[in-house]
DNA sequence: TTAGAGTAGATGCAAACGCATTAGTCATCA
DNA sequence: TGATGACTAATGCGTTTGCATCTACTCTAA
């Protein structure tokens, strides 16, 4: 087994133990760890989102993308507007409910996350950032 | 925004867009990716694993384990024995099938996992193992 | 020995998922 | 212009998922 291999092992290992204690956490009320992510996604943008490239950010595939967000829309976190300039398109944002939720939500989650990396020294959490970038950068 | 929180988004993109890549390569035959992580847990240990423990390995609610290994039961991948000293529980093993199928989804995987990692750095991976290993440790 | 708490895994059921396909729009070029 | 291929998002449909619950077994202590 490689080095590539162990660290690959080890990456989805932690991901997979820190998934479940972040879920295990009660702090999502009415929404999932999933739909959580999609409005963070949208808060991070202020300009509106397509779904396409927000689908790129999200793990999940295009069909269970798009009624992810007829749900949201339904539910009053999220606006789905035509794109003028590419009707094929639509555009999304978040309606400020979804913009407030998120933050509700995204508070005690990232402490939940600064308690959990803070078994890393300051230098470790730095490697981490930049290595991890470079695998999320090297698409083909 | 913190360091820990900035490490923590980045190697979840990482590890989205990785999952992505292999997905979406045509090596998972009638399985799919969870299933083979099933296999593959199992064929790294050689005495049988118990359905909690095999759960705390994968990402899986015990419900949505219970029915995988059913499914993997059915078609011949896995064998589920009542446990001689615990009759709640069941001791789960690969089948041969199930072995060599592993074996046979995993090479090209592998190398897969190894191509996508070489961006990196030998103290890089080294470091990454490192890190990820004491995330997952620090389960509370 | 036995009552009560705890643990292991299975099952009912509604919700969510992925694959395949479709409808509608864009872009290129003959 | 009008046909062809690519792209964006939605829909049909069978499968899988998670939550709540259930049964069966184990463990502890009175």
């Amino acid at each position: 087994m490689t080095r590539a291999n162990e660290a690959w092992e080890s990456l989805m290992k932690a991901y997979s133990v820190l998934m479940k204690q972040f879920n295990a956490e009660d702090i999502w009320g009415d929404l999932t760890m999933r739909e959580y992510d999609v409005l963070y996604q949208l808060s991070k943008c202020d300009s509106p989102l397509r779904m396409s490239e927000l689908n790129r950010h999200v793990l999940l595939s295009q069909p269970a993308l798009s009624r992810m967000v007829d749900r949201l829309v339904e539910r009053g976190y999220l606006d789905r507007c035509p794109d003028p300039g590419d009707r094929r398109g639509v555009r999304l944002t978040l309606t400020p409910a979804g913009r407030e939720t998120q933050r509700q939500i995204g508070r005690p989650h990232a402490r939940s996350v600064t308690r959990a990396l803070n078994v890393l020294t300051p230098q470790e959490l730095e490697q981490l950032a930049v290595i991890t970038g470079k695998l999320s950068q090297s698409e083909e």
